[in-house]
DNA sequence: TCATAATTTAAACGACCGTTGAACTTTATT
DNA sequence: AATAAAGTTCAACGGTCGTTTAAATTATGA
């Protein structure tokens, strides 16, 4: 076991440790968040393999993405994964972990925007809807080829009996619970197992369409094309409100 | 090359050809279905491959489960995937169609027994939603786990770049058209790109229910059950048809 | 500038991958 | 019973897997 050695020689990003000069970087960025340029941000070997990884695990799944090929398509070195993050599942958290905390956050803002334009009444279901998918299908439609990776690659974590539990709700469960309860709110006298029940429905529909399986463009002969997000977006959050409502309204 | 060799000394399930007896056997089931047993229908070496291989795809997915995973599991040779399938994604393509004609022909049946009860009109909404989905749900509920496996294959195929497009579409894609064009005349006035885009969010929720990740579990800290078809039953459908009605009504 | 820490490199480790060859056993046909 | 076909077994193939090692290189701080 030489695991001590090895920590010892050099494994900097493996343990959160920081030299001096990252601590001060990192304390100065904390009281001053957009001010202070110590340096050009430049995109270190990390980042370029957490963005290899996360489109190549989005497209061929955790065990059909081999590090060679991500590290071939990062440009670096195939050690590097293990030296930086430590193992291979552990570069899977980090790439789920880096989007989701940006993607909660705004979650929860436009999730309290809501609430305060609606007060004192509680928002509508579609309000609290739209606060939860908008912060993703906004990002789908304008942000660049990260996120739309990072999305389908959530869509594969989620649907995975191997990973989905663990990996989604470290990330998720805190603000998916606030959200389940904006909608139980919405929808007075709804039964909470009638939306957790629909919160689930939600993010199936929700994923197969982050996944762009391709399989709604052929069997529509091309009539619907699945990476059009206007269409998605004028439809999902319709869709799953009503079927919210639907539920709310008494199953069976 | 060596592949003309091989193919003459043994490989009758890879291409499909039969002995003199099991060309008897198969003509004569055809004409007496359920008739004609000439010998006990026991468990073959087939079956159990594809068994084993539908429960370990669906658990961890194709790349995860290796072949020496299957075999092992179904108590036979590592050799004979390749003798009785020709290759590992044969085998999946195998598993894949082995329930889906069955699947596809009871949804039809149930949709034309719709179509029967409604005549003149046509069904609504909820009775076609209930032709697509029951077949599914009631084997989850009572038959056995090789079922149970499948759906979670089919979660996890219909999710995946990789095969969704080809293998869903190629098993269930002739079916889904007509389910689709059924749940247009019940909707009257309804836009088609609408029904297609409904539809892809009825196949999202279904498919993560299949996929039983536990995560609705953790997530109502337990109130909710994932693995409990009835509640799914209840709830799913009414959703889904309220969903649709929803899109019907105009998207935006 | 110089010691030290952090990072990168190249090579290799043992393990496991899907697939194949060839011998062997069982089943079917004459 | 003899012959052929179908099915099974075991061992091995060349490759690729995630991970580790030790040395070389680069960046940092006194």
């Amino acid at each position: 076991m030489l695991a001590g050695l090895v920590a010892f020689q050099g494994d900097g990003g493996r343990r959160g440790e920081l030299s001096a000069r990252k601590a001060l970087r990192a304390t100065l960025e904390l009281l001053f968040p957009t001010k202070i340029k110590m340096s050009r941000p430049k995109r270190t070997t990390k980042d370029k393999l957490m963005d290899a990884a996360e489109k190549l695990f989005a497209k061929r799944g955790f065990h059909g993405a081999s590090l060679r090929d991500i590290t071939a398509a990062a440009g670096v070195d195939l050690a590097l994964v293990n030296y930086h993050f430590g193992s291979k599942f552990r570069l899977l958290t980090a790439v789920m972990e880096r989007r989701g905390g940006i993607l909660n956050e705004e979650r929860l803002r436009r999730l309290a925007q809501a609430r305060m334009d609606a007060a004192p009444q509680p928002p509508t279901t579609e309000a609290v809807v739209d606060a939860f998918l908008d912060p993703i299908l906004e990002r789908l439609a304008h942000a660049g080829p990260g996120w739309h990776s990072y999305f389908a690659l959530i869509a594969y974590v989620n649907n995975s009996p191997e990973w989905g539990r663990k990996l989604m709700g470290k990330t998720f469960d805190g603000v998916v619970r606030q959200f389940i309860q904006a909608v139980m709110e919405s929808l007075p006298g709804s039964a909470p197992r009638d939306i957790f029940w629909g919160y689930n429905f939600l993010t199936g529909a929700l994923t197969l369409s982050l996944a762009e399986t391709g399989r709604l463009d052929a069997l529509s002969d091309g009539l619907c094309r699945s990476d059009d997000v206007a269409e998605l977006k004028a439809r999902l959050g319709p869709y799953v409100s009503a079927g919210l409502r639907g539920l709310a309204r008494g199953p069976r």
